[in-house]
DNA sequence: AGGCTTGGATTACAAGTGTAATAATGACTA
DNA sequence: TAGTCATTATTACACTTGTAATCCAAGCCT
């Protein structure tokens, strides 16, 4: 079981995705990473990396003297914590309320909706 | 078109769904509702349905002594503009790798399942 | 060895939120 | 009419978030 994943701000997802995408990784590497994605200041980007340190998120190798971070939670387990309080929150608490809603207004290719097709075929099944 | 719909925090969306599902309302109702639902103060509230109104989400009418509030927007409205940002900001925009992720896991019961399947035929077949 | 540079640590500061309390005002009651 | 009670208005205060800037220390260059 997952402890409790603390709670990630906007800013600091785009920070997240950098460190899941790939870490460890430098402050540095992670301002760069953000080149034409955020438009921060480096400073901005190590205080963002700072708070998801002293939250706990995040963790540091402070072997060398440059440090590196890397992400305590894996992507998707954060995606389901964060997804799961937003549907409580919103749609009371039923996935299935926010999935009718979304599925019958948003554009969903045809081979989206083959696979989502095919994944309640195969939960259906088991 | 629907103007943006402005910011709704998670403790203002308590007091927009007792506004959604009857209003317009006093303060005072607005309390009653939230009795057990929410462990709040009757100020704590009114400072909200104040916030709501100031952010231009709630309405007033203060032709009565007592004022009524009802809401500026509908929740579909709301519940979509919150999925939108949601989503561009925990899946990268696109629904269907979240669709994906909670079908998969989530707990759908065969009638869940069955709807959103026929949902996924309606629109294969449009 | 003394600056310059670069990365880390500390500090800043306003807006938004959570969570109310206090003050002011109008209506009702004795 | 003065006090009380219910409402509305104003104020409070700490924590989070967005967005950095400043200060400090360790290497590096000359």
């Amino acid at each position: 079981m997952s402890k409790n994943v603390p709670n990630i701000s906007e800013s600091e997802w785009e920070i997240m995705k950098v460190l899941w995408d790939n870490s460890p990784r430098t402050a540095n590497e992670v301002v760069s990473s953000l080149q034409g994605k955020a438009d921060w200041k480096p400073k901005t980007i190590r205080t963002l990396l700072d708070r998801l340190t002293k939250k706990k998120v995040v963790g540091v190798n402070k072997e060398q003297r440059i440090y590196t971070f890397y992400p305590l939670y894996a992507e998707e387990e954060c995606q389901r914590a964060e997804t799961r309080s937003f549907i409580d929150r919103i749609y009371g608490g039923t996935m299935k309320s926010m999935l009718v809603q979304f599925m019958e207004e948003e554009t969903l290719s045809e081979e989206d909706m083959e696979e989502l097709r095919q994944i309640l075929d195969k939960k259906t099944s088991e």
